[in-house]
DNA sequence: GTCTATATGGGGATAGAC
DNA sequence: GTCTATCCCCATATAGAC
């Protein structure tokens, strides 16, 4: 029957939805059936367990994600030829695609899924969504050493866990900006906080490198020996 | 009696533990007074709820530090004289703090906990915790401001958002990168992270503002605009 | 203050009728 | 394929003995 292909689609959504709302623990098999209006002992019948339902909800939605990512990343670095791709571009192909995910196909809670499994606290769900990760992490770490050729390996990988949370974050706790500010950023403009996040982490990757004092200049009373002199430089 | 002293402590600390590494909702009451030692009817008998003992573990460590940041941040903004202080010291005061907090006082699990409830799920937890937060994200959105005159005020707090996020998530989730960089980041280098955190947030506050596209250039195929000419722009 | 025992509810999963 | 009814486990919270 295509009613039954009706009924799991309704699963998906529903439980895509509420992983991103409330996340995956919080997100009871009865909420999710009542949710998409099925019956409960549907998600067992057509999924088994709720960890399979899981990672059906992600399968669906990273393998084109990915596949857009690393076509971003592909013709940045064919428009490159043999010399290093542009940083902003690199940095482009990452989180556009994610940040750009729920406007088009009226799926709202794409980018909020996406952005709490990062930090999901259950090692099940960390699992399966790290093993969706590994593959499309290696190529952009590979194009972010050659994009950043000053910087050491272990920093960009450094950097690039600094910029999968900024971007993280802001796909599941827009929220905690939104109100520090009053209503001043609207979280829903994806286009001005895409634009923002670009030139944020593109700047946070291409920062000068810190200077490996014994001693930093953090505690009170104190002075950053460097603060606002060893500024100014820059990757080329 | 101080028997019943030592008891909450041991409470609190097996609660800031488990709390850090599974999060709230995944630290059983069970779990907890299994940790500490002592009986399970000691939390309801100390603390009242679930809910409270998570209070008490907040409270016990936030005020403090938010004490800590706020000295910096009056540290270097006397230091400034009237003027705007220097970008990196306001970042410092309020990040290493945090990263730091493990190290001295033998409390592994804080920065831990501070990272994970930046991005938990349950909306009891992010109430108090934004509680706690708020006065002290209030005065560095306005020292923030005065360090980047250049940046409009929504945007400063945009990239306040992806620096506290970049901060959570490192704090939270740096197995991510070990594991993607096969070892070669080590997340118990707090040193090392710190400066690298550092360097990585001023670099995308002082990012030039990105011009508003109306499309922008992040689609495969095409191609950036002002990819490599509008960088090397920098707030003065 | 500390313990045992238990009340009460919600969770995932399944058996079996239709 | 879909439904109802139920099993069994684990959670928080509390009552009452010591």
């Amino acid at each position: 029957m295509e009613r039954a292909e009706a009924t799991k689609e309704r699963i998906l959504d529903a439980a895509e939805r509420l992983f991103a709302e409330r996340g995956f623990d919080r997100s009871s098999l009865r909420a999710i059936t009542s949710e998409a209006g099925v019956n409960l002992a549907a998600v067992n019948y057509h999924f088994g367990t709720k960890d399979e339902l899981m990672h059906a909800v992600f399968a669906r939605r990273l393998a084109p994600l990915n596949l857009q990512r690393l076509a971003m990343l592909d013709a940045c670095e064919a428009k490159a030829g043999g010399g290093p791709p542009a940083l902003e571009e690199v940095v482009s192909a990452f989180v556009a695609p994610i940040m750009l995910a729920g406007r088009a196909a009226g799926l709202p809670g794409l980018p909020g899924l996406m952005g709490r499994m990062y930090s999901d606290p259950n090692p099940r769900v960390q699992a399966i969504f790290f093993d969706e990760l590994r593959e499309t992490a290696r190529r952009f770490s590979a194009a972010l050493q050659r994009a950043l050729p000053v910087v050491p390996l272990a920093e960009v990988y450094r950097r690039m866990g600094f910029s999968i949370g900024a971007m993280a974050h802001t796909l599941a706790a827009s929220w905690i900006v939104q109100k520090l500010s009053a209503g001043l950023c609207d979280p829903s403009d994806h286009e001005a906080t895409l634009r923002g996040l670009i030139a944020f982490i593109t700047g946070g990757l291409k920062a000068p490198l810190a200077a490996a004092h014994a001693e930093r200049a953090c505690r009170p009373g104190r002075t950053a020996p460097g603060g606002r002199a060893s500024r100014r430089r820059e990757t080329p």
